[in-house]
Formats: C-alpha cells, sequence, structure tokens
DNA sequence: TGCCTAGTTGCAAATCATTCTCAACTAGAA
DNA sequence: TTCTAGTTGAGAATGATTTGCAACTAGGCA
C-alpha cells in the first residue's frame, strides 16, 4: 500500500529512471503476497497498461535484482523459471512441497553461521548465495508414506503459475 | 581407476541397462577431477565412441541423476548450464569465484543441522537441496578491493568449459 | 544358445524462458 | 525548453535441454 510517490523514490535512490513501466512493476511486487515469475508480473501489468512489453518485464526484473531492490530466487529443482520477490522481509529460504508445489518460508541462522565458518576457513568472500529445498510438506508427507511401497520416484511438480 | 564390470554392475544395481554409452558416460564422471557439463562429457565421450549423441549424454544423465548415482548442480548465478559429479564424496558444498571462475568444495555440518532444524519446526521432509555459493576466493578479494571504487558492479565470470 | 520385447539410441526438430537488435521514445539534468 | 543517455516495444534470436520417431539392443526366458 505504498504511495507512486514512495516508488519513484526508491527507484531514483538506486539510481534508475522513474518509468511508468518500471513503477507498475515494482508496484506488483510491493503488493505481491507470493512469488511471481516474469510472465505473471507481465499479464498483472497488462492490466494497468496493456502496452508494457514482456521484454520490459524482464529488463526491469534484471535492473531491480542488480541494486537489490528485489530477489530472483529458483523453486525446488524448476531453475528453468526465475521467480521474484521484493527484499523487504527477513532473510529467509524456500522449501516447495514436491507434492503439492507449496512454498514455505522458513527462517534460520543456521546458515549465515555456515558462511561465515566458511568464510573464515577458506578466506572467501560471499557476496551471494542460492539455496531451494525440496521436499514433502505436512500435509503431503503422510499420504506419501502410505504410497511409498507402490510407487518408485514419480514426483510430479504442481506449479500454480 | 574402476574396471568397466564394477561400473556395470552399479548400472545393473540400479535397474538401469548398462549400455556402452551408459558405461562411457559414468567413467568419464568416474574419472573426471572436475564438475562437467553436457557438452564437455559428449565430446569427452566421442574420443571413446564419436557416435554417442549429445541427446543419449543429456538422457543418461538424467537417469543417473534419478538413481543418485550422480549429483546435477549449478555453479553460481549461471543456472543456464548444469554441471555434474560423481556421488562419491562427502556431502560438500560448491562456491564460485566471480572472478576467476573457479569452483572451491565446502565442507560443513551446519546445512545438515539447519536442515534437520527447519524439518522439525514445520514438519516437512526434506528430500534435495540446491545450494550454491558465490563471492571472490582469495586470490581475487584483494585485487577486487582495490578497483571497488572505479567498478560499480561489472563482474565477469569466466566459465572454463 | 537363439528369441523377444521393453528399454535405449541417433538424428533432427521442437521447446521455451530469457536475451537481444534497433529504431522510436522519454526522464530528468541543465 | 533543450538535449541526450537511458529506456521501450516488437519481434527475432539464443541456447541448453527435451522430444518424436524409427531403428536398434540388453538381458530375461525358453
Ligand atoms: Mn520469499
Ligand atoms: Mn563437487
Ligand atoms: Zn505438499
Ligand atoms: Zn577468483
Amino acid at each position: 500500500m505504498q504511495t507512486k510517490q514512495y516508488l519513484r523514490q526508491q527507484l531514483n535512490e538506486h539510481g534508475l529512471r522513474a518509468t511508468p513501466q518500471r513503477l507498475i512493476v515494482l508496484q506488483i511486487l510491493e503488493q505481491a503476497e507470493r512469488h511471481l515469475d516474469a510472465e505473471t508480473i507481465s499479464q498483472i501489468a497488462n492490466i494497468h497498461d496493456p502496452y508494457i512489453s514482456l521484454a520490459t518485464v524482464y529488463r526491469t526484473l534484471n535492473k531491480l535484482k542488480d541494486v537489490d531492490l528485489v530477489s530472483q530466487l529458483y523453486f525446488a529443482r524448476d531453475h528453468k523459471r526465475e521467480y521474484y520477490e521484493k527484499v523487504d522481509k527477513a532473510e529467509h529460504y524456500h522449501f516447495t512441497c514436491l507434492t503439492c508445489g507449496k512454498v514455505i518460508e522458513m527462517q534460520t541462522k543456521r546458515i549465515n553461521q555456515a558462511k561465515d565458518e566458511l568464510a573464515g576457513e577458506h578466506g572467501v568472500a560471499f557476496s551471494h548465495t542460492c539455496m531451494c529445498f525440496e521436499g514433502y510438506c505436512p500435509d503431503c508427507a503422510p499420504k506419501r508414506s502410505d504410497l511409498i511401497h507402490t510407487i518408485t520416484s514419480q514426483h510430479t511438480l504442481n506449479h500454480e503459475h
């Protein structure tokens, strides 16, 4: 629920021109309550302005990622499709259920502890980490253990885009 | 340095037919001392047998991944290209230097601790995790801090394929 | 030891998310 | 208002991976 002026300011502060297209994309991400891919963002954007092209959405997302206004992530093993979210919230990680496709956000300090430890050990400097968990959510895990004897390894990943 | 018979056995034990193509791909991964992508594996395979097709290499890698003989991973942010390694070694994670492209393998218990903790907290069951670190290696980090005032955010990732 | 068939291969075409080209446009500094 | 570096739309290009299909074959069984 931020005013257009606030979004404009965010762009300018990060050295990006505040074009109508960028304002719309940023607003969509601001208001989104789930993680969106470029195609979905494009569709929503076209409700506001039917002339925003998919290419511009991609270009905008890349810019927003470059200046760290938005983070880009992958879900489960489907690293073909990129998802985006605004970087407001605290650091968190994503778990995707292989059965129902649900994405669960999780927090832990252990990952950063690991990075600190490894940085010291190896003398490296971390700048970015891609991490995605997959498995079975509480709703799907029980059903699965019933089937585990009949089904070998066929997991259907339902992406709800 | 495993005999062909050993590789054949590994395939059969996992329910895969031991075709000449698969034996070659598996052998390449067995002997590799670095992480390989499909294209590279295909080129090496073609030294042994010039008729192995790239499609077969891909199909073989997917099978080997399915039965957990081989693990598939990504490096840094370039999740367009998949890399493979045989799953012999202890669990480890991959750090890629954004300047020189070097890949450093790192071990830590912290990640699994995090997963155990999160599994308990959220009642989920983890089955696979994709994780890749990126940043600057000890060789490149110093040079970078000298340039940090002149260069804004142009990192060249040298992929050595 | 040959037979049979479900599984595998080679080849080429298809896929498909993302990037690129380029001419027309514009945000925002001066 | 002017000027220009940065941005856009449209569509073509990219490129790693997958797929369709007809020809082959590994390996279980007789
Ligand atoms: Mn999130
Ligand atoms: Mn490794
Ligand atoms: Zn689920
Ligand atoms: Zn380096």
